[in-house]
DNA sequence: TATGATATCCTTTTT
DNA sequence: GGATATCATA
């Protein structure tokens, strides 16, 4: 064994050890939550690299790119550059490359389009509107739904019409040609050269299926095939794990059954509770050591769990500190419980001396953030809320990248809907309705029915106007098509943002969005600009070959499979983090709280139906209070605003779930009553009088006695009171567009990028239009140009492009 | 065709 | 309540 060997090992404990070093047969690991899970699996990688496996052998599949890049990470410090050749991603990032490198066997051009959710719907909202049938009984979102249910259980349009359940079931929910329209949907995206996201699983699997001998070069390939988080793995994943795993049956697979929580997507938690019984030699090592939480809170997480009748045999424990007992706090509204969770955090993380970074806020709907947001503004207190918001739902971005699709892929119909009037250009929506039906009749792309149409019939004189309108786009389109050859990414960025009128458009606007919009069109180009970079780096390391120039394909074919979620905490860290229990999955925090623990929310209501469903919601639960490292503290409201009115609600049946010696609440949580009787909702009494009655009573007591307690500093009812404290206002939380490729950029650069000075020094005091004035607080040098990073004094920190913003020193 | 007014939908979310 | 989509109107 080489020493570096050992170094892998060391400081594992024997069943994470037996875990890394037994990698020839299939494997399934039970991680229990903080059981070390990530340094399990990036260990075994290092470990089999370090015993002779070569890297381009393995095969690691994630479902986040986050999770990918942590665990490139951390593989390359333990192996070193070898790392770089382990095929590793998000199942969606690494198929899509296999199907651009096989796309010709299924009939789909190597550029194809990845289509966005959206574009997905706006497709199966045209062809509803074609086949004449009402949006009412045909709902795009419910129809998209159960087309992305079919290709996620691989069930194409041929199979779905020949299966009668499933069309018997479409007729009695009224949508008897929910079948034709998934076949029609299939055709229309073949036709567009366009693949959903659910097509990277299902067309992977077509391709494994049907094509013998490119299964067998993937099958030689991946000779060792590792799955992160197999619990929320779906069908289409899990027969492809099957199929190129059929051959050498290394394959590993790391979950916890206890942390199902995304049934409603299509994972299946069968496929890790019988992953025994499809791989018959399978290996099964438990990782049951908690190496992150008190005792308190691994214990009271599994006496809540243990109502689930769903589970793999497994009993998690921590050898750390016992810790502080639970806290259970109740408040009277929603409103109140955001006051005295803020209030509690804000002490607690002061007495401490902690960060704001070591405490999260977990709620269960993100619009349970609002409230809470308002306190903490009003607190002055810095938070940042972890939204899976993609950059898409910023309407410029998706404008720019609209025009680029078009570019690359004419036959992508969504994206020339999308463009041809944006910004408006006196194209309305019948001209696009005509061009749809000539593209119809003559079965081609909209952009093909233009792209003839122009040259042949300028007929009557009213016609004229559109034909001429028409055409200028197609020039327009033409043109830029020319420029994609001629110049690199940032200059032909430029050149669309330019050229297409999308920059002109929003800088004659005065308007903060406008700003916002320019701004977003900026970091766009920033991202191409460093993915130039990022590939000519990799170009003089000798990673990528000469004449595999950066493309603006390449770009966009990362982009499309990259999300808000990825990107990193932009300026200063420390700050409270407010999120889904979804989204705080795989995290960790000194201090979690968990708030709107009431029945119907968590668990909420339409999860109540079943008995999955519920359990599920457990689970939800479970991964909630495992976040926390030493201090778990859960809150409910007796009400809370829900769609416009009060509603009332009783505490969550998880709080009595947990076994009581770890809990300490401020209240009774078995009983159904609420505290003060006297505040009890009386007969013909609404919601709203009760809370005006009982913050009549809070507000006497408040005045009158100065009881301490736990009383909210915050002013929550005291109606027109002065405010107390500092309440500087937050910087609205920006979504900026901050791909995962500025990361690697920053981060790998070795060799600093050499440029020519920008004309600014830090320090500098300098005049933007929009922005005002403000002082130059960075440079950052790129390839060609400077990133300046400004503090306005109305628009606080913006980072800009030197050549690109119209700055003027003062 | 662009704009303001009304209907509609409200878990969770990666890709 | 509130954001977004569709609709009627000038």
């Amino acid at each position: 064994m080489t020493t570096t060997s050992d170094k892998i090992l060391e400081g594992l404990n024997p069943a994470q050890r037996a875990a890394v070093v037994n990698y020839t047969g299939p494997s399934l690991i039970i991680a229990g939550a903080g059981s070390g899970k990530t340094r399990v699996l990036t260990s075994r990688i290092a470990y089999m690299i370090e015993q002779g496996v070569a890297p381009y052998n393995i095969l690691a599949l994630t479902f986040t790119n986050k999770a990918a890049a942590e665990m490139r990470e951390r593989i390359h410090t333990m192996v070193g550059e070898r790392s770089r050749q382990i095929r590793m991603g998000t199942f969606h990032s690494v198929f899509a490359r296999i199907l651009r490198e096989n796309a010709d066997v299924l009939g789909f051009p190597k550029e194809f389009t990845i289509y966005e959710t959206n574009d997905s719907k706006n497709l199966v909202k045209s062809i509803i509107k074609e086949r004449g049938l009402s949006d009412d009984k045909y709902k795009p979102n419910v129809v998209f739904s159960r087309i992305s249910n079919a290709k996620n259980s691989l069930i194409t349009p041929g199979a779905y019409l020949a299966n009668a359940a499933l069309v018997g079931e479409d007729r009695q929910r009224q949508m008897p040609e929910l079948g034709t329209i998934y076949a029609e949907y299939c055709r229309r995206c073949k036709q567009n050269g366009a693949m959903d996201f659910d097509d990277l699983l299902l067309q992977t699997n077509i391709l494994l299926r049907d094509a013998p001998d490119v299964l067998a070069r993937y099958q030689e390939l991946f000779q060792y095939v590792l799955v992160d988080e197999y619990q929320d793995t779906n069908y289409a994943q899990y027969i492809i794990i099957r199929r190129l795993s059929q051959l050498h049956s290394r394959v590993c697979v790391v979950g916890d059954d206890a942390q199902s929580i995304y049934s409603f997507r299509g994972a299946k938690i069968e496929n890790i509770l019988s992953f025994q019984r499809d791989y018959p030699t399978a290996q099964v090592y438990k990782l049951e050591q908690n190496y992150r939480s008190t005792q308190t809170i691994v214990d009271a997480a599994n006496s809540v769990i243990e109502h689930n009748s769903r589970r793999m045999k497994k009993r998690c424990f921590s050898e750390g500190e016992r810790g502080e007992k639970i806290r259970i706090f109740k408040a009277y509204t929603d409103r109140e419980e955001a006051d005295m969770v803020v209030t509690d955090l804000r002490d607690r993380v002061r007495e401490g001396g902690d960060e704001w970074s070591e405490a999260a806020i977990l709620y269960r709907t993100n619009n349970q953030s609002q409230a809470l947001e308002d306190v903490l503004r009003r607190k002055g207190i810095p938070y940042r809320i972890y939204k899976g918001n993609s950059f898409y739902d910023h309407k410029e971005v998706r404008d720019m990248l609209g025009y680029i699709r078009l570019i690359i892929n004419p036959r992508d119909d969504e994206a020339f809907k999308r463009v041809i009037n944006t910004p408006a250009r006196g194209i309305g929506d019948t001209t696009v309705e005509r061009i749809a039906q000539i593209a119809k009749s003559r079965n081609c792309s909209m952009w093909e029915a233009v792209d003839t149409l122009v040259e042949t019939t300028p007929t009557d004189a009213v016609e004229k106007q559109i034909v001429r309108k028409v055409t200028e786009f197609v020039a327009l389109i033409r043109s830029l098509s020319l420029s994609r050859e001629a110049m690199g990414l940032y200059d032909f960025g430029m050149e669309v943002a330019g050229r297409s009128g999308l920059l002109a458009f929003y800088r004659t606007q005065n308007t903060p969005e406008a700003a916002s919009a320019l701004d977003n069109i900026e970091e766009l180009l920033n991202s191409l600009q460093l993915f130039n970079e990022q590939c000519e780096a990799e170009i003089r390391a000798g990673e990528r070959e000469e004449f595999e120039k950066p493309s603006i394909e390449e770009w966009l074919g990362s982009i499309m499979l990259m999300t808000d979620m990825d990107a990193d905490d932009e300026d200063g860290n420390n700050k409270v983090t407010l999120m889904t229990v979804h989204s705080a999955k795989g995290l960790e925090y000194k201090y979690i709280y968990i708030v709107g623990c009431e029945e119907n929310l968590f668990p909420s209501q339409q999860a109540m139906e079943s008995m999955e469903g519920l359990e599920e919601e457990r689970r939800l639960f479970y991964v909630a209070l495992t976040r926390a490292k030493r201090r778990a503290t859960l809150s409910c409201a007796e009400m809370r605003f829900k769609w416009g009115n009060m509603e009332f609600s009783r505490p969550s049946r998880f709080l009595s779930e947990i076994d009581s010696q770890y809990i300490e609440a401020d209240f009774d949580i078995h009983s159904q009553r609420s505290r003060p009787n006297t505040t009890a909702a009386k007969d013909g009494e609404t919601a709203i009088d009760v809370l005006r009655r009982r913050f009549d009573v809070r507000y006497q007591q408040k005045s009158t006695s100065s009881q301490g307690g736990q009383n909210p500093s915050g002013s929550a009812y005291r109606l027109g009171g002065s405010e107390r404290g500092s309440s500087q206002p937050q910087p609205k939380p920006q979504p900026t567009f901050n791909p995962a490729t500025m990361r690697r950029i920053e981060t790998s650069a070795s060799g600093h990028v050499t440029s020519a000075p920008c004309g600014f020094a830090e320090g500098e005091r300098v005049e933007h239009p929009r922005f005002g004035r403000g002082t130059i607080l960075r440079i950052e040098p790129m390839a060609t140009d400077h990133k300046l990073v400004i503090a306005f004094e109305d628009f606080g920190e913006k980072t800009l492009i030197a050549r690109l913003a119209k700055l003027t020193k003062l």
